[in-house]
DNA sequence: CTGTTAGCGCTTTCAT
DNA sequence: ATGAAAGCGCTAACAG
């Protein structure tokens, strides 16, 4: 069943159905009624392939994740596909699982299903693969990465921010001996975090002491490593500070098997607020990067530069800030 | 740049090209070599819309699961995507938001985009949108839903196997008075658990109180409000199985802020083993459904469904039970 | 406002 | 083993 169908059983051409269906302003009114009642009379649905195969586009939107069993990222892909399938459109999603070459693989089924665009919500990101799309003039929107060429637009979580809130609500509890688990340091995201807490401290006159600078992962494990080594320091940090949540959890378990309590204890503070910083016990105090606000200005700034065939030039700004905040919980205290 | 620029740069026709592709075994291999150079030196992609409008297949496959941010669906997203990327397909994924509205607009996409087959996990499903697939002949592999005619297999979650394993468990730890928390009633897979527990308790010589009878909702609220009702109790239970993780979770938090102690003083059971439950305090003894199990079996039915045109017929098991087993953590204890 | 018609890029007979 | 050509279902010029 297709378009010659509709057409004949509505005695219109082919072109009438297809502008009932796509430009009904262009068509009379009685005349697109009456195609309508047989479209829906024989559940007729257009081909998408068909029509992207003519008019070029594809009402695909990509989505790279690194990884969708991280806790990061489910809200953030629930809130872009909401506003794919409020807007009419399809998203594919690829994993590239912080592998380089499965990035290459999902950059490549992208460009061969013709996507419309392409959102990058992975941490890094080879500024090869990017050219492969500027070269193909694929719109693109990155996080925390260099816009690549025209039709791409850069996204940048505000990490100072969040941190600094972070910071200054320990201090102001009296925290002085404040301990940071940072993130793996060659992202550069990793490193906005680090960077943050420490000139935070130094502008508030405190210096940093070398054995309260942890590295861990992003994960738990690192968190769990990184907190065993804290408490053997002879004197153990009143607040630690983790680079993401996940870290947290790993340093709360440590923490809790070692006999002591947070928040009595030692304080704790996590990043990122994924939805379970909000169960452990102590609910964790962390500063929420909203996943909802990051879906929707990346959606949005793709339409827009999906619909703009042109660069974006001067016009438009070429980087937006997503802000994050701090969200008080049960696992600090005052000292 | 299309196949007709390969055919022409490699001095070939387009059908040459296409077999190349295709079907390399029916082209002569020095013809072979010379385009593969030539495709990839113009780095040619086919266009995917293009074939599958000639051929009708589109190499996608639909997958449809309630809620990407509830625990149990993100590795179930990515096993399955795995496979697809293995086997060279691209997934469509649509969230139905526990909604049948959009339930019916996911079917509506997958049909839109000509789908090869469809994997629909969520745990319930409306019988007359299958109808719709089967009316197409669209292949379908759905969970705990009856098959919806040819094309269609049933994949099967042996909840009463893990649910015997859990009761006997807490049973040879000597408890007795042992609670359950359901799902809501209404869905299949809740009742399969609540009937397990009752069952395999009345055959092991014990009855069921009504009082320790609880009725959540899968999510943390009902697991609170459910256990809330339990510690009302005049002698409370020793133990509790809740219906999933998140009511177990919902129920660790309220024994937690009673004062009370777990496994010290109750006993707690989840099912699903979602990947946080190895991170609660202490971490959570459940019944594993393993997601990479499931997602596997589907894609693998699915596959077999789409590469044989005519029904299944008896030759093949119209369904499939995928195992669970109790993992024991820390969360129960001998009284 | 509506119809005619030429492709979009590919696969697939049917010849050779 | 290869090529010529038809056509998948649709959109978009163009003509009327």
């Amino acid at each position: 069943m297709n378009i010659r169908e509709v057409a004949k059983k509505a005695r219109v051409s082919t072109a009438t159905v297809s502008r009932t269906i796509n430009e009904p302003e262009k068509v009379n009114p009685r005349t697109a009624e009456r195609v309508r009642k047989v479209i829906e009379q024989l559940n007729f649905y257009p081909n998408t392939h068909a029509r992207t195969l003519v008019s070029g586009r594809s009402r695909i939107l990509g989505l790279i994740i690194s990884d969708i069993t991280n806790p990061f990222f489910p809200e953030l892909v629930k809130s872009f596909e909401d506003q794919a399938v409020t807007h009419g459109r399809e998203i594919i999603i690829g994993n590239t699982d912080y592998d380089p070459k499965r990035m290459a693989g999902c950059i490549r089924r992208m460009v061969e299903r013709k996507v419309d665009g392409v959102a990058i919500m992975t941490s890094e990101t080879d500024p090869q693969l990017l050219a492969e799309l500027a070269r193909r003039s694929i719109p693109t929107v990155l996080l925390d990465t260099a816009p690549a060429g025209p039709r791409s637009l850069t996204l940048s979580i505000d990490y100072a921010q969040g941190i600094h809130e972070a910071v200054d609500h320990l201090l102001a509890l009296n925290h002085r001996r404040i301990a940071f688990i940072a993130g793996p340091l060659h992202l550069q995201s990793a490193r906005a975090r680090q960077s943050a807490f420490i000139s935070r401290l130094q502008s508030r006159g405190i210096t940093v002491e070398e054995d309260l600078m942890q590295t861990g992962d992003h994960r738990i494990e690192g968190g769990t490593l990184a907190m065993e080594n804290l408490l053997k320091l002879k004197q153990r940090p009143s607040a630690v500070i983790a680079s993401n949540d996940l870290t947290a959890i790993g340093a709360l378990g440590v923490i809790f098997e070692a006999g002591l309590r947070v928040p009595d204890d030692i304080s704790l503070v996590g990043f990122d607020d994924i939805s379970f910083a909000r169960l452990t016990q102590p609910p964790l105090t962390t500063v929420r990067v909203s996943r909802s606000d990051l879906a929707v200005t990346a959606f949005t700034a793709l339409e827009k530069l999906v619909k703009n065939d042109a660069d974006i030039g001067d016009e438009t700004n070429r980087s937006e800030l997503i802000a994050t905040h701090l969200v008080e919980r049960r696992s600090t205290r005052a000292i």
